[in-house]
DNA sequence: AACTCGGGGCA
DNA sequence: TGCCCAGAGTT
């Protein structure tokens, strides 16, 4: 795993995506808009949306139509537009208009689930934790780290126990640009991938893609 | 465990 | 055109 980690972070020296480099409440809002949609679409939307909102009470004071129509872009907009007003509204009621620590708090949020949570503490808190997203999902089964029928709780166990503590939230970084750019869902970069000798998967790959061209010739 | 929300990016 | 995307809530 260690090896694994450190040829990856050899690939993405600089794994970091500018979600994280917000301000608690952005960045939970920010997480939040992200669910099954690219980070790049969200940080288009988000370079608007945070120049017009900044607060909880901002949020607020628009009608919900206005609200889902400046997230339009993003999809699963009428879901997300209605849970940021019900989550603002739980900000200033419950926790003094700041985003809550706890890890328990915030997933009473609404939108705020276990994956949202993770990535809030332990960009915004620096608490260590790994988000299993689609991503480190996919490339944690696809390296034999997991099994391939494991639940994202269970992909998340195994890795905190293979990786120390304070590496967590590195780990998590690297393995989305990983699976993002490389080890993708489509057209992974099997034939120039380093990890190849230790992916089952990987060279499985390659064999089916050489017996085809052979079919094809 | 399965279903629903959903527009944008990409091949 | 079809697949995928820093998921969460409901049934």
């Amino acid at each position: 795993m260690a090896y694994i980690l450190r040829v990856i972070g050899e690939m993405f020296p600089d794994a970091h995506c500018e979600l994280n480099h917000r301000n608690p409440f952005e960045l939970t809002i920010a997480v939040l808009l992200s669910a099954q949609c690219t980070d790049e679409t969200v940080n288009k939307v988000t370079a608007d949306l945070f120049k017009k909102y900044e607060t909880p009470a901002d949020y607020l004071a628009v009608p919900l139509e206005e609200l889902e129509q400046d997230i339009r872009r993003i999809g699963l907009y009428r879901n997300k537009a209605s849970h940021i007003q019900k989550l603002c509204r739980m900000l200033l009621d419950e926790y003094g208009g700041e985003v809550p620590r706890r890890h328990e708090d915030l997933t009473r949020l609404p939108g705020v689930g276990r994956k949202t949570a993770n990535v809030v503490v332990s960009n915004a808190f620096g608490v260590p934790a790994i988000a299993v997203d689609t991503h480190v999902e996919r490339v944690s089964k696809r390296l034999g780290i997991a099994k391939a029928d494991d639940s994202v709780l269970e992909v998340e166990k195994k890795l905190m126990k293979l990786v120390p503590r304070e590496q967590w939230t590195d780990t998590h970084h690297r393995l989305i640009f990983f699976g993002r750019y490389h080890c993708k869902a489509q057209n992974p970069q099997c034939p120039v991938c380093p990890l190849l000798d230790l992916c089952k998967e990987g060279q499985q790959r390659m064999k089916m893609n050489t017996s085809r061209k052979a079919k094809a010739n």
